[in-house]
DNA sequence: CCTTTATATTCCTTGACAAGAATATTCCTT
DNA sequence: AAGGAATATTCTTGTCAAGGAATATAAAGG
């Protein structure tokens, strides 16, 4: 997840995702819809084929960039962790924070 | 969602977010088991705090930090537009991409 | 072949940011 | 009030990665 997570934070990358999500485009549609100079159109490219975050198909000199599905699956699968984070109230937290400091300490593995 | 995405594409912060996923935590707890120094885990829970993606509570010295649902639910949403990636077979894609150049053209905005 | 089109790569510079160390702040206890 | 515990802030330094510019590679057409 982190890695996905890493290449996804920067603006230009995540603009890149954003206009792939309504289909696949050339390096060069990319580029000139996000104003972007060709070669760090094609870096941040990279980077995201690299994370497995789109892939690419060639068309005589023309490369094809889509998304995977994969990593957005993983990404819903990641979120059900956080579907169900409790609210406890806060005056109920001092015992609870006791009984993992307890836990914390008998586990007790490392130096 | 990017502010969030790269609130959360750190290390040390996307387990710092692991561990609260489990239940809040006192940054005396964090860092122990984390095995951060204090300040570095202050350091990155200001950064999540920033972004809104945990909220803190005083009991007494101690600061307990928990997750907030909000930006995962916003994850969520998020992803709606991502659900539904068509894989569209490649022959056909050809005329595809000069239709959304064309668009592009006529939509002819800026400089 | 030579030129043009489309894309990728390399090298360089600069800015952001994470860690470390030291210090400040807050609040409890006595 | 003083000391101690828990946490936050400041300052400095080193690293890494994004952008710019130039160049390399790949493929098509004449």
């Amino acid at each position: 997840m982190l890695p996905t997570l890493i290449a996804l934070a920067e603006p230009n990358r995540y603009r890149i995702i954003e206009l792939l999500s309504k289909g696949p485009r050339t390096v060069g549609q990319i580029a000139e819809r996000l104003e972007l100079r060709q070669p760090q159109a094609s870096k941040h490219l990279r980077v995201l084929s690299d994370a497995g975050l789109v892939e690419v198909h060639r068309l005589a000199q023309q490369r094809i960039y889509r998304l995977r599905k994969e990593p957005f699956q993983a990404f819903d699968a990641w979120l059900e962790s956080y579907r169900n984070l409790k609210e406890e109230s806060y005056d109920r937290l001092e015992a609870y924070l006791q009984t993992v400091q307890a836990k914390e300490k008998s586990h007790a593995s490392k130096k």
